[in-house]
DNA sequence: TTTCTTTGTCCACTCAGAGGAAAAAGTCAG
DNA sequence: CTGACTTTTTCCTCTGAGTGGACAAAGAAA
């Protein structure tokens, strides 16, 4: 099956495919409500995309007191594939085009083990997501990596985390694979497109999301746009020094945020205090699995461990510190906590709200929302099919 | 005489007149070159703002091998009026529709003050210009005030070091007594402006501008755009916490870097290192003036002053360690340092590119120059003329 | 003077888009 | 069931922006 040839000829085509995307299947008349064009020449658009094939007729609407509509709406067989790899684990899924989750598979994954033995898994994920019947063949991906990417290229650059996909082209190589477009993007960025699309940023135009996974990052949004700066790495905020003289860091710095509050500083935090006898609780898991995660210190917090509350506390105190810096400086609609850490919950939260609160001025902080993602895993796959439908929904 | 009823008619015309604005006179073929218009739609949309008196004719050209084309340039008696007021001063300079400074006033003054007191001032300095013959009138006028401004508005929020300012119409006001469109915006983004249309940023899309006088703030342009924030407090980077649990600052926290570094500060701490006998040189200007200010460090080091040269590197590391954090955060492709105390120039430049080079990652600052700002006390005029002639070449 | 290049003007043609008229397909009250 | 009223859709005309070609005007080079 040949798969979505077509491309919107303009941008009001490209203006009417988003709205179809973001607001689902609508009447050529509520469709005339949103956008500024005349009956006669949204219907010629409309007859062009429907010759194209990218929307489909889809019955009639319900009256809305006169005589009732046709509804129009994204072909339903057009797939888009969202690939999230993370630093311990690939998350992919496919979507129709409305960018609603058809299917999502995770699986754990070093990305260290370099960018074939990756692109093997992530193929082989692909190819069981369209073994289940989900998808014919996909007519996009959007993918997401853990490090700065020369964005126009989709070419990962100096990423500290994943030393063997410098330069590596990871846009090419997956666009042959599977035959379609790609584009590729930090996963930060894809989480706050995520959040913005589907989750708790919906109609923010200024907004920073700060994933803290196994790293920390922080997607920048300004006007409605992802700011990745001049050379993609932009939001790189995990080697913003929290503490003068701390912990040193592997970037040969000393006192980093990432190396003291990030999931990897945490589990090693943790194992510490378990070690040293300062928490039964954590020490009991360590016993039982051999090692300790983030997950398991919010399993413990949320049992009640002080160690671990301490340990969440004191983190969310970093960053919230770090947060309160680029508060002032950015002066955002709302900031969004996510990734791998979001199981720690409102402990981290009120950490992090504190410290806000308490550092920047009120002109900034005072109607400024400090909140958890909502989508949490799949925000950074539903933004990497955002990222891809963007591409698409553009005039060519 | 009535002053530039007209407004360019549609984008064409706005983009014509900003070409003649950046580009001086301009022949109607060299026009042609820059714009994408065939030539029959450039003479007319030429013809008609040659018929409302905002373009005129300006001779021939020079040859380019064929016949010779008839020059074209704005109006020459269109004047603007920038206004800079600063947290102790107030910058005011004519320029023409090209943005050149005609001519240039300085004046000390209070802003705490208040509106009523400054705005007197401003308007009796404006009347010295065009009493010189210099305007005749002023066709639009832009002003910067050292605050956080709610920019639609034109009125100052919730201004720390301003308080009797809090909601002043300083656009209408301004409007009113002079007579012309006016627009408001903070001294530090109308700074980063000027350093944009004249100075080290022509050709940047995203850079900071650092200023640091009494206070300290930060210009921020993204895709060439400034930045303002959802509140207009965007680039306040003068509360970031420095130094943990460090000096007492006037917001209420500790450790702020406008506690630790900025034109007052520096005064602050030459005066107790004079006063403990620390610094002859520092001592000796003290009893001179009375007084010391940034000035009077800025001479005693340049003398060799060793207590001054080390309170300029102590500020330059303090400053150089918050921009390292916002150059991580924003990747910018250019760095701007500017305002009062340029003065301190290279001491000041080598600490703030030691802490950021050494603090950011290879990536951010592999390419990023940081730079003194070159305009000194212009740039904040030339941005406000640039502001206000932004808003007037634009489609009405 | 001839030839070539550039510039300015005129004009015919295309095309996007607006907006009115009227037909088509409903709802709703009586 | 009927007639009055709405909403949706189609059709058609009209306007205005913009393009591109032809040609005249003005100068440079030979």
């Amino acid at each position: 099956m040949r798969r979505m040839t077509a491309r919107p000829a303009n941008a009001h085509q490209a203006r009417l495919l988003r709205l179809l995307r973001d607001g689902g299947p609508n009447s050529r008349a509520q469709l005339g409500d949103q956008i500024d064009l005349s009956r006669s020449k949204l219907a010629v658009e409309v007859d062009r995309l429907l010759e194209t094939g990218l929307v489909v007729a889809d019955g009639l609407a319900a009256s809305r007191g006169g005589r009732r509509s046709h509804n129009i709406r994204l072909a339903p067989a057009l797939r888009f594939l969202g690939v999230d790899i993370g630093a311990t684990s690939i998350d992919i899924a496919v979507t129709n085009a409305e960018l609603e989750v058809l299917g999502h598979l995770n699986q754990p994954m070093d990305v260290r083990e370099g960018p074939v033995a990756v692109f093997e898994q992530v193929l082989s994920m692909a190819a069981k997501l369209r073994a289940s019947g989900l998808a014919e063949g996909f007519d996009g991906a959007g993918i997401g990596v853990p490090g700065p990417v020369r964005f126009p290229e989709g070419v990962p650059v100096a990423p500290p985390i994943m030393p063997g996909w410098d330069g590596f082209p990871v846009r090419e190589a997956l666009s042959q694979e599977l035959g379609c477009p790609v584009m590729v993007d930090n996963d930060v960025n894809l989480m706050a497109m995520g959040e913005q699309h589907a989750g708790v940023a919906r109609s923010v135009g200024d907004f920073l999301c700060v994933k803290i996974g196994t790293g920390i990052g922080c997607g920048i949004v300004v006007g409605g746009e992802v700011h990745r700066g001049v050379t993609g790495s932009a939001g790189d905020i995990g080697h913003i020094q929290a503490v003068p003289d701390g912990r040193p860091c592997a970037c040969g710095n000393r006192g980093c945020l990432e190396a003291h509050f990030s999931g990897a500083a945490l589990a090693r935090d943790a194992k510490e205090a378990a070690l040293q006898g300062l928490s039964a609780e954590l020490a009991a898991r360590l016993e039982a699995s051999g090692t300790l995660s983030a997950v398991d210190v919010a399993a413990a917090a949320a049992a009640g461990d002080a160690t671990s509350l301490d340990l969440i506390r004191e983190g969310g105190n970093r960053t919230g510190q770090v947060i309160a810096g680029l508060v002032s400086f950015f002066n955002p609609g709302l900031v969004v906590i996510g990734g791998g850490v979001t199981g720690l919950g409102h402990t981290l939260l009120a950490a992090i709200r504190t410290q806000v609160y308490r550092q920047s001025l009120p002109l900034a902080t005072g109607n400024l929302p400090i909140v958890l993602g909502e989508l949490g895993p799949t925000a950074g796959v539903i933004g990497a099919a955002r990222l891809i439908s963007d591409h698409l929904f553009s005039p060519a």
